[in-house]
DNA sequence: AGAACTTTGCAATGGCATTGCACTCCTTAA
DNA sequence: TTAAGGAGTGCAATGCCATTGCAAAGTTCT
């Protein structure tokens, strides 16, 4: 079953560790981006340094792309299959003033819209706060 | 001469002292976000605190927001005379990736896309990374 | 002048990201 | 099979930034 998982960190060529293979699981449960502190609550066995160790590598693969949400912590959200964290693959993220919980709106693209003489834009962090549909 | 510095802080509500003049003129001078570590450098005779109240005070009565650029510090930057901080009042902001400057592109408003069902934005923060023109 | 309130300076705290070092585990080549 | 080398992990420490308690200094008002 985890045969999948394996699967998908081997495909971005990051070797499957016990930890990686967790990691990687819940963060696809999950389906919203994680803060290392959350991901430190779940696996209370693990160091953080470690999983902080995992999310680089996974980083640094274009597994995971990291979101600054303004909440103080960086939050860590898989990226689609093809990404590499390219300006085309920004999306806009979502963080629900509410539950505090972190969304990639995936179907709802960037538009970079036109600068100002001689601005040139690499990466666009585009992020909206407000109420999720689940604390409406 | 600094008259109209008073002025600009009377007119939000804000009791000109010194250090509040100061740290006004200085936003008013370099026109782009300035982050507290700048403002402590610019002001070594000032406590960081005293300059971190002051953007407090700033903050609280609509004189400048503050932008999170990803940077790891805050930067603040001046609110328009009619501001009052709401989702409308959010622009995109720039950061140049090589001189590490902030600057508010308040001429490129926000377009807020169609959000999933149920979702409903309150604030928006939008940043885009890049070089600036001076750095082109 | 004296009381009450505001502003400032100093020092401490807390949160989060990051890293050095040593230990353990796995892979590989002799 | 075994020893060496490399990768992964745990622990502890560090650094940076935001924020706050408290007391001193300054201001305002009577
Ligand atoms: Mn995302
Ligand atoms: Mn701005
Ligand atoms: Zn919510
Ligand atoms: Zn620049």
């Amino acid at each position: 079953m985890n045969t999948s998982l394996e699967e998908k960190l081997r495909k971005k060529s990051i070797k499957p560790t016990a930890m990686r293979l967790l990691v990687l699981q819940c963060l696809m449960e999950q389906n919203r981006a994680l803060s290392l502190n959350e991901l430190e609550v779940l696996f209370e066995n693990a160091d953080k340094s470690t999983i902080f160790r995992t999310l680089k590598t996974f980083q640094e693969n274009y597994l995971v792309h990291r979101i600054n949400d303004g909440s103080g912590a960086i939050k860590y959200a898989l990226c689609d299959d093809d990404c590499i964290c390219s300006l085309e693959d920004n999306h806009i993220h979502f963080l629900c003033t509410k539950c505090e919980k972190t969304y990639c709106l995936k179907d709802t693209p960037i538009t970079t819209p036109n600068l100002p003489n001689g601005f040139r834009a690499n990466f666009a962090n585009y992020l909206i706060e407000g109420i999720c549909s689940a604390c409406s």
